[in-house]
RNA sequence: GCCCCCAUCGUCUAGUGGCCUAGGAUACCGCCCUUUCAAGGCGGGGACAGGGAUUCGAAUUCCCUUGGGGGUACCA
């Protein structure tokens, strides 16, 4: 079994495309077929070369090898659309001269007036291209222009005036189906699928001629693709029927919508795949997470390694609407991944994000000691749902200066007068103690709270603002400790300082 | 407009005529634990879009309505 990903290069990768990319795969993996990369990147107008190295990108952070590609080669290259053009050419001409297509001198249709499509360039118009007048009546709005059936004396003529494009004869009279294998039998009425074109008048084969022939060619079992192909199946069905040929099987997937149920746009925040990464998500998370958008294994498990994905994944396992890309969900997982994995997995994360980040303030010192990054990633790996969220919920771990305390925090542990009373008490216990593990600073703290006949955390909540600058952390004890005693100190001193100098007017707490 | 597809908790889904007073996950809420927040444990609310029809019996079959999505290019 062959299977292809066919993505277009006109931006990175986007988790609508590398859901296709991931169910391919899976397939492939599953079958033991091939898994084959082919960049159609046929349209030269939108196309930019740099994003096809953002898809190989992409593909590889997911895992999602592929076993033929442009980059590696094959028995099937080339693996670049645009190289193929010659190919297509030929097939144009075998079927121009069986007469299953005809020219046509039409001038280009103009794009649909609506608002954001570029206005196609209207040329002279030879015939028109569609047949005007009042809606007619059974609904046929299938075009038919008279260079159907131009006799040999006008073709010529016209030929010397102009290159033609060449259009698909459809065969009239009949519907067409598509056998897919996740809808089952699909219909189209026979007069909604018109003479269609196959190449340019400049001689350029367009998308149904050019991925017929090269998944034809490349010998493609089964052609998993996004929904938004659907319509195009029965195009590409008489294309295999003209040319004699043995059509693949088809499968189209269910479109991922945003949370406004439309589809997925760049306005939806995160979209493509390396904004993921940079946000510090797990690709095996990631990889799990699309499995499961359009897809279940029938049975309640949620975590899915890929060794298990590809055991247990199949077509008949994929649903048929639409599903709308939830990252409440994908933050959920990626802290499975993350809590699964050893801390000094984190630890590795971590750093491979912070070597991205330019080298100011908030990373110097410490931050950069590897034993440090270790003992931070220790704190919080099961508490954070990303990587960089590590450095957000933990920003006070990668300063030198002191923090500012957040307002809240402020008001909720430091309101009264005896915090500051609270903080010289601590200050000076801490300060006595040369040992600054965490056994040893918890067991000051607890001595003071005891020896003043009070309760520990009347310490350390507003321990945990001087030295947070937040009211919630992970374990203040091995805060502190990790922090270490000169940088606790002085935070300490500098939030006494704050207090101090703050009006008097509520010195007293009901 | 026309064509096609789809329709179970907010979200992802299980469910292929009786096992369903509809299961799981996530999100949300409560309790426990606790130095805070998480994590963890326990518990809670929450769905078969509507209407017909078939059937002894429909979330499951058929029809209509409604809603959502996709397509409608000399783009892919």
């Amino acid at each position: 079994m062959r299977v292809r990903f066919a993505p277009s290069p006109t931006g990175y990768l986007h988790v609508g495309g590398a859901r296709t990319a991931l169910f391919n795969w899976l397939f492939a993996r599953h079958h033991g077929g091939a898994f084959v990369l082919r960049v159609e990147d046929t349209d030269v107008a939108r196309n930019r070369p740099e994003y096809v190295n953002a898809i190989y990108e992409g593909l590889r952070w997911l895992g999602l090898e592929w076993d033929e590609g442009p980059d590696r080669g094959g028995p099937y290259a080339p693996y670049l659309q645009s190289l193929r053009a010659q190919r297509h050419r030929e097939v144009a001409q075998a079927l121009h001269e069986r007469g299953a297509a005809y020219e046509c001198f039409c001038s280009q249709r103009p794009a649909d007036d609506n608002e954001d499509e570029d206005e196609a360039q209207q040329l002279p118009a030879v015939a028109p291209a569609r047949a005007e007048g009042p809606k007619q009546a059974a609904g046929a709005p299938r075009t038919v222009c008279e260079c159907r059936t131009l006799d040999a004396g006008r073709l010529a003529a016209l030929r010397e005036e102009r290159a033609p494009a060449l259009r698909l004869r459809v065969p009239p009279g009949r519907d067409f189906v598509v056998d897919d294998l996740v809808r089952g039998r699909v219909t189209f009425p026979g007069v909604m699928v018109e003479d269609f074109v196959l190449v340019t008048g400049d001689g350029r084969a367009l998308y149904n001629l050019a991925a017929a022939v090269d998944d034809h060619d490349m010998a493609i079992s089964h052609v998993i693709r996004g929904e938004e192909h659907l319509a195009n199946t029965p195009k590409q069905q008489l294309i295999y029927e003209a040319m004699g040929w043995q059509p693949p099987h088809f499968a189209h997937l269910p479109i991922i919508l945003n949370q406004q149920r439309r589809k997925l746009s760049k306005r939806d925040g995160a979209t493509s795949l390396n904004e993921y990464a940079a946000m510090g998500y797990v690709p095996d998370a990631v990889v799990n997470f699309l499995a499961l958008l359009g897809w279940s294994p029938g049975d309640n498990r949620e975590i899915l390694s890929r060794d298990d994905l590809i055991r247990l994944f199949d077509l008949g396992g994929v649903v048929k609407h639409p599903a709308i890309f939830d990252t409440a969900k994908l933050n959920w997982m990626n802290r499975e991944y993350i809590k699964a994995r050893p801390a000094a997995e984190l630890a590795r994360r971590m750093r491979e994000l912070l070597a991205q980040r330019p080298a100011d303030g908030e990373t110097a010192g410490p931050a950069r000691d590897d034993a440090y990054i270790e003992k931070v990633a220790e704190l919080f790996h099961d508490r954070v749902r990303t990587v960089v969220e590590v450095f957000e919920l933990g920003s006070y771990f990668f300063t030198d200066e002191p923090v500012v305390p957040a307002p809240e925090a402020l008001a909720k542990y430091c309101a009264g007068r005896e915090a500051v009373e609270r903080l010289r008490e601590v200050r000076s216990a801490l300060a006595g103690t040369a040992a600054f593990d965490a056994a040893t600073v918890e067991k000051v703290i607890r001595d003071l709270a005891a020896e003043r006949g009070c309760k520990a955390s009347d310490y350390i909540h507003p321990l945990r603002v001087a030295v947070t600058g937040q009211a919630v952390s992970p374990g203040i004890f091995q805060v502190l400790a990790i922090l270490g005693k000169e940088r606790v100190l002085r935070r300490i001193d500098a939030l006494v300082h704050l207090l101090d100098a703050r009006p008097a007017a509520r010195t007293t707490v009901p």
